[in-house]
DNA sequence: ATCCTCATATTGACATGCTAGTATGGACGG
DNA sequence: CCGTCCATACTAGCATGTCAATATGAGGAT
């Protein structure tokens, strides 16, 4: 078969392409919560067998987004707020830490990389961008988790962000929403700059505490449309 | 093949029944640190075939106890500095946010459970039965998620304790350390009592820099030991 | 109309065969 | 004696076949 695949897609395993398609299409809502994962469908449509379908379901369903009902069908995930919240709890007990030993041992390399991202947020939202801005957000979270070498809590702390992902393409932002999300990211840099850990640990909750706000006031409609 | 089986296994897949065997050889270090996984001989012995093994490894893998060398073999992990650091990294972050939201909602009920908890680790410790106290110590951790109903955060924290486990089996205790750390978890229920969720939190935070500092001075020999 | 019964279709879990990539050790050249 | 090359053995990843469990819906009994 050898088909062309991607650049970025040269070395993956089989299980990771498919892994990786899923979850976009999850986290995008492409695929709607409740909707059926027929592996055979799946796998005609990538081109593989499947054996690296169901790896991948399963390794969707270790995260929540995916429910394995055995002997009846795989279903994207509904949204229930109790997941939601404990993405956040989740987020929040990660981040917090990661801030408190970052703003201990940052160097101006990484100070200036997180600069350096703040402006790319600060343009992305100028031009009304709001895609790419959601994309540096990610970034910049990410890079906080890099500049301290924590691999493995990187990678659970983009399992928790999906579901809030969900949530947050469920419904429009609110008013203003985006460049207050700005104006805290700044304050997270800051807070790194300053070097003072308890300081840099109560921004990033500031910064959560508002996330959790804005997604508490969507979690009732999205309860209402699909139980 | 149809073998018998422990009660407790009766409902479990095959490859959560293979997942667990595995985990609790590689925990007690039955399995030691680089010891090779044969994928026909474990689905031999467990009178299973290879595909619920290559899940269980898959998983295992995924948690950072094995390493998987694609068409060369599976192998127990080696016990690598960063890898303990950062299981304890994920310990602090996820307990003390655990104990912060604790604090603030536990009821009676809870506590009494917590403070049996404790009696038993008392009564285990004073007759010298440590394999029990360390149960038992976990199960206390285990409670406080189970109180604040946080079940895949409580997931990720038994992964996070399996590399710690390791490292622990490797040395003997210190003198005293099993005894400090019963007084720590006595100030743990004692800072959920309180009610105050700053002082569960520094509580928390306590307790896992004291099993950091009895951590960090067995890693040089575990390190020396196997490269 | 409502509740069973049961044939059917669909699925996940598992067994097993195959393919291609990698380390290893021995033969060979220096 | 030492380094290089290659045949070999072994592996993970993948493909595919099988089976038992479940939902579903038609048909019959109450």
């Amino acid at each position: 078969m050898s088909q062309i695949l991607p650049v970025e897609d040269r070395d993956l395993s089989k299980t990771e392409r498919v892994y990786g398609v899923l979850r976009r299409r999850i986290r995008e809502l492409i695929l709607p919560p409740g909707a059926p994962l027929r592996k055979e469908e799946i796998a005609l449509e990538l081109g593989v067998s499947r054996a690296p379908v169901s790896d991948a379901i399963t390794r969707l369903a270790e995260e929540g987004l995916v429910d394995v009902f055995p002997q009846h069908g795989s279903f994207v995930a509904a949204i229930r707020s109790a997941d939601v919240r404990e993405a956040l709890f989740i987020r929040a007990a990660l981040e917090t830490e990661a801030m408190r030993q970052l703003a201990l041992r940052a160097d101006a390399k990484i100070i200036r990389e997180l600069d350096d991202n703040i402006a790319a947020q600060t343009k992305a939202l100028s031009q009304g961008n709001l895609e790419q801005f959601y994309d540096l957000d990610e970034a910049l979270h990410a890079m906080i988790f890099g500049a301290i070498e924590k691999p493995r809590s990187l990678r659970l702390l983009e399992a928790a962000r999906a579901p809030l992902d969900r949530v947050r393409r469920l419904a429009l932002p609110e008013e203003g929403r985006p460049e207050q999300t700005l104006t805290e990211h700044r304050s997270l840099v800051d807070a790194i700059r300053s070097g003072d850990s308890e300081y840099a640990a109560s921004a990033m909750r500031a910064h959560l505490s508002a996330v959790g706000r804005a997604i508490e006031t969507k979690l009732p409609d999205i309860e209402a449309a699909h139980g």
